[in-house]
DNA sequence: CATTGACTCTAACGTTACGTTATACTTTAT
DNA sequence: ATAAAGTATAACGTAACGTTAGAGTCAATG
């Protein structure tokens, strides 16, 4: 087969064959006397292979470790590549939390209603306090009341920033199944949020997000940044605790 | 302040000021005679600004539109920037997940051979081994030793030393409880082995387990060595692979 | 006061994975 | 035979600096 039968075959541009040709990635078998490049079928599977790994993002260099090199270890080089991979997926998740922070920030500067945003936690503002203190004790909800009534505006106006950067991206994923990394990476960030401002146990935490489900005034207000976004949370919230335990 | 100075505070390197002055992203306010770039406050200020859109992502390109120009939208932008990184970061989830089944594939594969080994092993060096031809054609059989055949002698030698001892040990044990203190360290004796030879996750582990007693040919070659240790090795892998997630 | 060490400058190649011309030749179709 | 389609090599461009390399500058020390 001739480049552009090759190319067209896969998907891919001549000039990438070129080119990996230049690299010694994959040079054709055969090459025709007028130096036409002639790939075997042989050559196409070894083709698939790169791309296959170039679809899991390795560079040509690894690429190319690995094909020309039966002895490479392979699972451990997948292994090494999703670390990799997952590193960058934190960072992505950084800069999109930094940025719903900022735009949430600048359009703060309209003084949104603190206390919708807020319900999910601050029970010192709320008729479900006794509820909180019967289900998790009074230390848990007086703890948490101290830390949220000692904050100055700035510090409050963060949290909720925070606090909604980190809905908005639950909401995103709420259609994950409640167990996947992604899901369990994004309940990550609600459980430790939480225990920044009180101190949550993975108990108490399964707990809340059971209430989420259950009592329907927390339905409603999580559901505002995405329908289904409570049991979405109620259940990953319960995985998270069970796995961490 | 100098360069030096700059980079330091912001913790950014000399070049890459100098470079941001190349592309006239910020070109410092003063020069010294001698052509020494001297930062004022303002471009500090500016410099922040930079590097805080560089965090997000941004290309420099973008972050000198949006810097150079105030009339820029840069809530229309951040919402722009906000959505490539949504999407880069689904490529990276899928990029993910096609790992994962990779891994998952190749430890299956791992799992097969690695019964291979045991069949042939077991056929090979056994008495029952025309029991084997018997049921299921010489070439099977011989394709299976061959496997084997080709570790060399002493490996074969002290596998088949350990993995006989072993399974007497366990034999010997194999009315206690399976979760029992001995049973479990007896059974780790077994993950171990198997560790040295292949690569078992916990839950390859134990699926093997179930096959002692799902798949008859181990069921009857374990039971060789005592009748019922199929049954107590399959509850005893399920419980260490439980225990030690 | 000259030397030295720390600092600064410009210039230019290297990196990644091709896209994109530009120029010239070969093969295929009409 | 001639045009159209395909192929080849060569080389610049891209993003954001890192990394030498060679040369000049500034402040402190002997």
């Amino acid at each position: 087969m001739k480049v552009k039968e090759v190319a067209d075959l896969v998907g891919i541009s001549v000039r990438t064959l070129h080119h990996y040709d230049e690299i010694g990635l994959l040079t054709s078998e055969e090459t025709t006397e007028s130096g036409y490049r002639i790939y075997s079928e042989s050559d196409l599977e070894t083709l698939q292979q790169i791309l296959f790994f170039k679809e899991l993002g390795f560079p040509l260099k690894k690429i190319k470790e690995i094909i020309s090199s039966p002895s490479f270890d392979r699972a451990e080089a997948l292994e090494l590549h999703r670390k990799s991979l997952l590193e960058k997926r934190s960072k992505l998740d950084n800069m999109i939390r930094t940025i719903d922070k900022t735009i949430q920030h600048s359009k703060g500067e309209i003084e949104m209603s603190n206390k919708e945003k807020f319900e999910g936690f601050d029970f010192s503002s709320n008729p479900y306090e006794q509820e909180a203190r019967d289900r998790w004790g009074d230390k848990a909800v007086d703890e948490s009341n101290a830390k949220i009534n000692s904050l100055s505006r700035n510090e409050k106006k963060a949290w909720e920033d925070e606090f909604n950067s980190i809905y908005k991206e639950l909401a995103e994923i709420r259609h994950e199944a409640p167990d996947s990394e992604v899901a369990q990476e994004g309940i990550k960030e609600w459980y430790d949020f939480l225990n920044r401002m009180g101190n949550y146990s993975l108990d108490a935490f399964k707990g809340l997000g059971q209430m989420y489900v259950d009592d329907e005034r927390f339905t409603k207000n999580i559901d505002q940044f995405g329908k289904g976004l409570a049991v979405f949370m109620r259940d990953a919230m319960a995985v998270y605790a069970d796995k961490n335990k």
